[in-house]
DNA sequence: CGCTACTATCTTGTTTATAGATAACCTGAC
DNA sequence: GTCAGGTTATCTATAAACAAGATAGTAGCG
């Protein structure tokens, strides 16, 4: 059973006729009623009434209602990779906590605006795991800290961070390494490529093993940071954004620590929907107006 | 984009490989590549990761979705023709009034016995309005009195029915013409072939032309019968199986107004669905118990 | 570095699809 | 009844597509 006698089917079902069915499909008369003629040996059922007006049967009633079950998720699924101008289906993407929460929002706005028919589907977690969501295809893109080294992947340097040591109290410099040792520093969970830094920075001031506890949320780790429990490390712009929410204060870093990139990373552009094809291109809009050095691989 | 072409691409994503993918569908892995490439050149996406693992790439999931769309639509249309033992789908079957009330019963008992999974419609209606559905092939087939001339369908006596004059009073010969004239009859709407009987009796009475009340149901015609508003003429077991609840009383007509078969009505065996040939099989089944000599046509 | 398992490509013979020409058919009108 | 108009079925030659096997190329693993 092909789709095309199928849509052969429907067509003379229609138009109550096998010429106009052979017209409306650019084909001729002589081929629609092989298509059928074949449909009808294959399931051992008349489906056409020729003598007087051509009709459907009631078999041929039944197969109809089917065929154009098939024949709708068939168009459907070509307008996923042939829609004109206007992406449809589904885009999934993985981001870190601090990126969703301060980067992604105004592109998604203007992604959205772009696409309105793309469903959207955010999933947040460290770095470590973004990356095996995307090597698992459970996600059709990713922001991660640092560029994946993996070789069939497309690289695209998206933000600049520049992490800042946050803490309760003012600081005008680094607290020493006895404060260090004494606090607490507050991450996210393992995975978190920021968590490395607050680890090379530690390492930096001659403090080999701080206290780390780990936390799932932004909103809880600046809570506590503010009350006191300990330092962290963050964007200085996720830091500013919610700094009228708490009582924080930052220092800046040596720009060896601080320094850190988030990349947008997908497989490969032939691999890409034309909804992800067009994120893909937003993003790279959007990077372009804040930043226009930036560096594809 | 062929149904064979997806079918691959489902079983390339569910084995993750060629091979396996071509056993499964009982060909040759080069078969798979070439379908796999055609269906690739056709969206111009990638589909399938073949570096390292072979896996759908997020295009190739997005299509596998709607694949296993398609397929089951096509494998569910195919059970419904070729289905081994057990039909499924949906039976249409139009009847009179009378013949769904009394005969159909035990017939349609023993059909949804034997075939669980069809989901059974009736309609009912006057023999002209069920002679239209069927040419319209709004039904599938129909109980109607008297043979149908056209000559592309199946008929099949299925039923005798033995019409009685049903009156308020016990009756012993015919009413006086004196009293039909002055007496209303009941009848079924416009269409109705026991109402053709009732004017046949009539005439053979010697009365032109009696009031006719039209009905819509059984149910209100006898209960007007028994509050002594006219006479109407139905099949014996009809009124027999109503007698209890009403204060009705019959009086045998003429054999040659009473008799009145009842015609199982369809298109040509070849149309049939499964659904429907086991149907015509059950009455058949039927038929023969309670009356040996039938005839078809 | 070579082994293993896999996919891509090429080739061959066969099958299938297409378009056109023609025959057979049904229907309605005269 | 017959004829005209429109419709479907059949046939045929050409072109395209397909399936299977053999072979070459490639990635991953020890």
């Amino acid at each position: 059973m092909q789709l095309k006698s199928l849509r052969l089917l429907v067509a003379v079902a229609d138009t109550g006729s096998f010429g106009a069915a052979a017209k409306r499909l650019h084909t001729v008369q002589s081929n629609v009623t092989t298509h059928i003629k074949k449909l009808e040996e294959e399931l051992g059922v008349q489906l056409i009434h020729r003598a007087g007006r051509v009709r459907p049967t009631s078999a041929g009633l039944a197969l109809v209602e089917y065929a154009e079950r098939m024949l709708s998720a068939h168009d459907e699924a070509v307008s996923l990779f042939k829609g004109q101008e206007k992406a449809c289906g589904r885009l999934r993407i993985g981001a870190m906590e601090t990126t969703t929460a301060l980067r992604l929002p105004p592109i998604l706005a203007a992604y959205h605006a772009a696409q309105p028919d793309v469903d959207i589907q955010i999933k947040t977690g460290p770095t470590a795991e973004l990356v095996e969501l995307l090597l698992n295809g459970q996600v059709d893109c990713v922001f991660v800290a640092g560029r994946l080294e993996h070789g069939r992947y497309h690289s695209l340097k998206a933000f600049s961070e520049q992490l800042v040591l946050v803490g309760s109290t003012p600081m005008t410099k680094m607290p020493s390494s006895q404060a260090l040792l004494t606090s607490a520093f507050l991450a996210f969970r393992q995975g978190c490529s920021y968590r490395q830094r607050i680890e090379l920075l530690l390492a930096s001031q001659g403090v080999n093993a701080g206290r780390i506890f780990e936390f799932g949320s932004l909103d809880a780790m600046l809570g506590c940071v503010a009350a006191g429990m300990g330092y962290t490390v963050l964007p200085r712009g996720t830091v500013d954004a919610h700094q009228h929410r708490f009582g924080i204060h930052t220092l800046a870093l040596p720009a060896s620590i601080a320094n850190i990139d988030t990349y947008f990373v997908a497989p490969e552009p032939e691999t890409w929907t034309p909804a992800l094809a067009s994120f893909a291109e937003t993003l790279r809009d959007a990077v372009v107006v804040n930043e226009p050095q930036l560096t594809a691989s």
